[in-house]
DNA sequence: TAGATTGTTAATCGATTAACAATC
DNA sequence: TAGATTGTTAATCGATTAACAATC
């Protein structure tokens, strides 16, 4: 269950950091609204506030991407909407699953964003007999029996889990024994998994308490000005023994 | 909009780096399930391994909250999950508010890990006039237009949007302007807030997209070995002029 | 040519990790 | 005391940012 992720001599990893990999998204997102207005070109002044970012930060992540801009001008929107597509792997179709048809399964069936840009769902899948042939977004939910089989006869690569937490590790383990090596997990759990599967996770309630601790932060520091008392609770009943 | 982030000169900062506020809530919660099987103490490469980190960046995190715990032996569950809860600032009540109640806002107020901790949905809120009353999760739904007195009303500092691309940032301004502070974004947009203002986002099509990155780079690399055609497409149609 | 804007450099900052002295 | 495990140090790594030479 581990044979390490640079399982060859990185042939030609171009290495893109992580972290511009993960905006690609965010640019991709602004210049398709550009393309959509009709705009021609863009600067990188431009399109780094439109994604939400400064526009070092922007320039610098192009820069592993290649020289797609025409200094004095800008970027032309068509033709980077298409490289940083093709960088993400859109410009293929990416059959997924979704296992755990639940309220939040069929909000994510339902979301139109989904098929928008190279995904495309191949099926619903749940454990529920009584869901099963029933329609969620138009797609008839099927059984976990049948998962194994979903998996190989769509070639699908990419599973998405809304299961309850109890059920994800097993939903892991098979999506990935029938070859699926990219996994979105919406359950509140940690999965493992083996080297050379990716597994990204949304957590509501992680979100939620980040949240809460700026939060904390903002409401105690509004205190020390105005001099009330600190965020200090009694601990005396959990001090350890 | 915009006065800094640091409107104080740090009065005292405890400075947790941003990066180990992320990973509070994973270690909580594999404290919590240690509670519950009420295991006394666990140690750092044991609790590591439940939240998926490795045992020195879990040691490092908790140095910044304190010395919590003992040499030779390890930590206090109890002790700690009081501690962390106390820091993410989960002893307190926070009271949420939802606007949006599609699909995707009705699995949020049904999701159960919500009121577990510390977070409590204070109120349901659509734009839509028809689901005005309608209980979605035993709370009926609220018009926007009450909006303003919702959130004064219940002290909401915590608001989560899942509209529409559209609406969100106008949803957004409003919330801020009754008071929220901090802003869950489920909308697939960018929102531009005032300073002092916390976004996080949750955003299912740029994990995908992220996961479609990696799937490519690996299904390349099989490319290189079995010696198949890369994954460059035609692009003389896109070609700049 | 003059003005604009890219692509890159180099400095800085923050996060990760291994190693180990401190100490229970 | 001997064994175990924390808390901290220091080295390394990766990400951000400002500045500016290159060049359209």
């Amino acid at each position: 269950m581990a044979t390490g992720r640079n399982h060859r001599p990185a042939t030609r990893s171009r290495g893109i950091p992580e972290a511009t990999v993960a905006r690609l998204p965010l640019y991709l997102r602004a210049l398709t609204a550009l393309s959509e207005r009709s705009v021609p070109t863009v600067s990188s002044e431009e399109l780094a506030a439109a994604a939400g970012v400064n526009s070092a930060k922007l320039r610098k992540d192009f820069s592993y991407l290649g020289s797609y801009g025409t200094r004095g001008v800008g970027y032309d929107v068509e033709y980077l909407v298409y490289q940083i597509s093709r960088e993400l792997g859109l410009t293929q179709d990416w059959p997924v699953v979704i296992v755990g048809i639940g309220n939040l399964g069929a909000a994510l069936a339902n979301y139109g964003g989904f098929a928008s840009r190279g995904f495309r769902v191949a099926a619903l899948i749940d454990a529920d007999p009584a869901m099963a042939g029933k329609p969620v977004a138009g797609i008839p939910v099927q059984h976990t029996d049948e998962l194994e089989k979903i998996i190989s006869a769509n070639g699908v690569s990419i599973g998405v889990i809304s299961t309850p937490a109890g059920a994800a590790q097993q939903v892991c383990e098979r999506l990935i024994a029938a070859g699926v090596t990219s996994i979105l997990n919406f359950a509140p759990t940690v999965l493992s998994v083996p080297d050379g599967v990716d597994v990204r996770k949304v957590d509501l309630s992680i979100e939620l308490q980040i949240l809460a601790f700026h939060e904390q932060r903002k409401a105690g520091e509004e205190a020390e000005t105005t001099n009330r008392r600190g965020p200090e609770g009694d601990m005396s009943a959990v001090m350890p023994a």
